[in-house]
DNA sequence: TAGATTGTTAATCGATTAACAATC
DNA sequence: TAGATTGTTAATCGATTAACAATC
C-alpha cells in the first residue's frame, strides 16, 4: 500500500489544470476570472470547480468571482510549489537522460542532486550539475544528503528490490516510471507514471469500435 | 472535445494492469488463475476484476478460473495489441529523443516511421531506423505515409497548431506529451502524458498533512 | 438596491462492491 | 455429487451535478 490521501484523488488530480490555467491567465495580465469561466478553459464543469476549491478554503468573492493572482498564489501553495524539493534518479538510460535534461523541473524547485546506475561506463558523467554514481553507493549517499523525491526509471526487473533500498533509507516518495505495481509502505507516496499503459489505451481506444462490431457478431 | 469511448475510462485503464500481470504469469508459466488470486496480485477486487471483464465477454469458467494463456490472448486483443501501429514523433527534444530510443513500444508493434522538428541541426540525424525530418515537409510525409498515431514531444507553445496540422492530415491518434490541454476534433483519440501534472500531484501528496494542518490553523 | 457569482447543501448519477444463481 | 468460482444482477457507496441562500 502507498499512502492514502485526504482529498480525492479524482479531486487532486483536477489542480494541476488548475493550477496551468490560472498560471496562463496571470501570465496573460488578466485579473479576474469566475467559474464559469474556468469551465470553459479548462473542460470541467463550474460546479465541480467550486467544489474541488471549497475543499481547501474560500478563494472567491461572491457576485464578483475569483481573483487571479490570489487563486493562483493559492493553488500553488496547496500544490506544495512554493517549497523546494531534491531529487534523485535511478537509472540513467534513455529516459532517466531524458528526465535530467529536462530543465523545466529545475526552474520550479526540483533540484536535481545525483543520478545512480549500474553501468560503470557511465560513472562520472555530467548531467547538467548532476554526476553519474555507482548504484552502490545509494546508501552512503541519501545518508549524507537530504532527499525528498526519487525517480525511478529502471527496467522493471530490479525496480522493486531498488524501490524497497530507497525507502529503507527513508526516502517519502518515489515517482515512478518502471513499468511494474510497486509496493511501498504506508508512509510512502507513490505516484506512477505508467507510459506503456498509457499507450495500450490509446491502442484500445483505436480499436473500440471494431472490437464491439466484433463481440456483437460473436453472440 | 475527444472521442468517447463505449466503455467507462475507468474499466478501460485498468485493462493494462491486468494485461501486464496476464503476461507475467504465463511467462512464468502458470496455467490457471482465479478472480481473487489476480485480485491480491494487481489490487483491485475480484468483484471488479470479473465486472470489468464481464464488458467483453465470458473468458473463465465457473469452479475453475481462468485460463492465463485465453486470458492474456483476450486481453491482447482486448487492447488492440494483436495489431502493428505506424508511429511519428514530433519534437526530437530530450524527450521525443529518449521515446525514440525506446526500443519496447517497437518489439510490441508501435512501428517509428520518422521524428519531426524545427531545429535544422537535427536533420538527418538517424535515431534506430528513424530519420529525423524538417517539420515543413510533415504534410507530405503523411500524404505518402500511413500513421497511425503521432507522438507529440514539443513544448507548449507550438502544440495546438501542430496538434491542429495532424488532425487536418487525418491523424487519428495523438499521445501527448506537451503540457497543455489539446482541442481535437470529436474522433480523434488523445491520450495525455502530463508528467508535470504528475509531479504536481506529488508535491501536493508530500504537503498534503500540513496543508490541512494550517487550514485547521486558520479556521 | 439589483445583479452576479460564490459557498455550501441536497439530489442525482455512475462506479464499486456484494450477493448468489448458474455451472464447471 | 460436493466444492469452487464464474457470470450477472442488486445494493451500496462515492463522485458529480444541481440548486439556492449568502453576500459581494
Amino acid at each position: 500500500m502507498s499512502k492514502a490521501a485526504i482529498v480525492s484523488m479524482h479531486v487532486i488530480r483536477r489542480l494541476p489544470s488548475y493550477y496551468r490555467c490560472l498560471k496562463e491567465l496571470q501570465k496573460n495580465s488578466v485579473n479576474k476570472i469566475s467559474s464559469s469561466e474556468l469551465s470553459e478553459k479548462i473542460g470541467v464543469s463550474e460546479s465541480q470547480i467550486r467544489q474541488d476549491l471549497y475543499n481547501y478554503g474560500n478563494f472567491g468573492k461572491q457576485g464578483y468571482g475569483y481573483d487571479v493572482i490570489k487563486l493562483y498564489n493559492a493553488l500553488k501553495r496547496i500544490l506544495g510549489l512554493d517549497k523546494t524539493y531534491n531529487t534523485i534518479i535511478i537509472g540513467a538510460g534513455n529516459l532517466g537522460q531524458a528526465i535530467a535534461n529536462y530543465t523545466d523541473f529545475e526552474e520550479i524547485g526540483f533540484n536535481l542532486k545525483g543520478i545512480f546506475d549500474i553501468n560503470p561506463r557511465l560513472f562520472k558523467i555530467k548531467i547538467r550539475d548532476a554526476k553519474i554514481m555507482d548504484i552502490n553507493i545509494l546508501e552512503d549517499f541519501l545518508a549524507t544528503n537530504k532527499i525528498d523525491i526519487a525517480i525511478l526509471c529502471i527496467p522493471r526487473d530490479n525496480a522493486q528490490v531498488i524501490a524497497d533500498r530507497l525507502t529503507k533509507c527513508g526516502i517519502k516518495a518515489i515517482w515512478n516510471f518502471s513499468p511494474i505495481d510497486l509496493k511501498v509502505p504506508d508512509d510512502v507516496i507513490l505516484e506512477n507514471v505508467q507510459l506503456s499503459d498509457s499507450l495500450f489505451t490509446l491502442s484500445y481506444r483505436l480499436n473500440e469500435d471494431d472490437l464491439f462490431k466484433r463481440i456483437k457478431k460473436e453472440k
